[in-house]
DNA sequence: AGCAAACTTTGCGCTGACGCAAAGAACTCC
DNA sequence: GGAGTTCTTTGCGTCAGCGCAAAGTTTGCT
């Protein structure tokens, strides 16, 4: 879909990019050189789509920087949002499922860099790359993990409780200690978060605006803030 | 938790039993016998753990005969289904998402039949059999599907549409065909089919008696059959 | 600076689905 | 065969959260 820079438009990428991320870390010096001379480097602007659902999966991502929501849309257009991914994690990795098309849309939720290989490299990478296969096998079973209690909450919690408990696992995976606070390190809508909790955004927002009178949270445009961690634990677990 | 019995006590297990399953498909009659010479066989009354949540993942099974309800527990004791499981089927694959133990307890829906082989013996099969590895990560893949679905599903469908759509996965994956319609094939409740959809038993009683009035459905204690699925398809798609 | 677009807040009425309750039907086990 | 258990149905009151509407705020663009 869309075109990547050519290789060379760009310095040689340096080995210490990958060096120190799991699926990589057990590598030498010589087989991550092999690697990052077979990838193809390029940057997202927010709001992009990085792969599209059901599109032949012919390449797999690393993110290096920014963030990532994959999302899944339905007939009716209204988005649903699986997971979101932090930098540093593989993506797009649908041979790892067995999968000939992606599953679901990437979005870019920042602007985002991220590297990519052609798909046809994959089984090689599982058979010459010590610790690979293990460690994209991790990566698929945190995401089942995830989606797995993602089911959960919306079966058995009210709107309050995931809306808490979206906000303390976006904390927890790409929060950023600020000077009174934790805050989400990417810009989120409250469109955004309740298409993560399957509610309205008018939902959303009465409950920000409910948990910030009780100095819970703060929050101004895309940004939120958590000030109270404590206290949403507390409320998420009624 | 549960000792298999031993070996001896069963007859000598046949070959045909897992030549025609996807993941040993590809293998010769000498590989399957060195599998099944390796494996325990195992019935299981209904409404039995095959394993528990949490449980360190120290067998992984292949389902024979019967059904299997895959659910999750939460802190205040509600049950949550993830999946079914027909016969045919692994189950127990943690292994497979790089897990250590279980995600989620398994469940016999019927009196069922199931081979195991300790998870020690995982990585030699993965490494030994053509085929095994694929399409394991074929089933992981579709369970992801799977619970992807069942997400959009409960973020942007009212509580109908999801009992529709649970009852037409029902039928695709576990119907049999009976005189004047799709049956189950296995005993499901109302309370199983409330734990499917995120509902309680109040409101699925109440649809399907509603369904049933209509000629769509017809269902006695523990069965429900489908008469007009495509009626279903149509509330299912609103 | 000024306009447009995107995002957020808040009020109000409505209803789908739940909670509770209670009775009826089917099956199981002595 | 009868007592107990499990499963199902149905009625009724209630409310959490949605839909709609409209106004306010922030940001970006020209």
């Amino acid at each position: 879909m869309d075109k990547p820079l050519a290789k060379s438009t760009l310095p040689r990428l340096d080995e210490s990019l990958l060096s120190h991320l799991p699926p990589f870390s057990r590598l030498d010096r010589r087989q991550i050189r092999v690697i990052l001379d077979q990838a193809t480097s390029r940057r997202y602007d927010a709001g992009i789509a990085i792969f599209d659902e059901g599109a032949p999966a012919e390449r797999f991502y690393m993110l290096l920087d920014g963030y990532v929501r994959v999302v899944r849309i339905t007939s009716t257009g209204e988005q649903v949002t699986a997971l979101h991914i932090p930098a540093g994690q593989l993506l797009g990795i649908a041979k790892a499922i067995g999968k000939a098309s992606y599953p679901a849309t990437a979005m870019t939720a920042t602007e985002s860099l991220a590297l990519s290989w052609p798909m046809h490299l994959w089984d090689g990478f599982v058979a010459d790359y010590d610790g690979f296969a293990t460690e994209t096998y991790k990566t698929v079973g945190d995401r089942v993990s995830e989606m797995n209690n993602r089911i959960v909450e919306m079966a058995t919690q009210q709107v309050e409780q995931r809306v808490a408990n979206a906000l303390l696992r976006l904390i927890n995976q790409t929060g950023r200690k600020v000077s009174d606070g934790i805050e989400i390190d990417f810009p989120i809508t409250r469109q955004d978060l309740s298409e993560l909790t399957a509610t309205t955004l008018h939902t959303v927002s009465r409950l920000l605006s409910a948990w910030e009178k009780q100095g819970m949270v703060q929050s101004k445009r895309k940004r939120i803030k958590v000030c109270d961690p404590h206290a949403l634990v507390v409320l998420s677990q009624i």
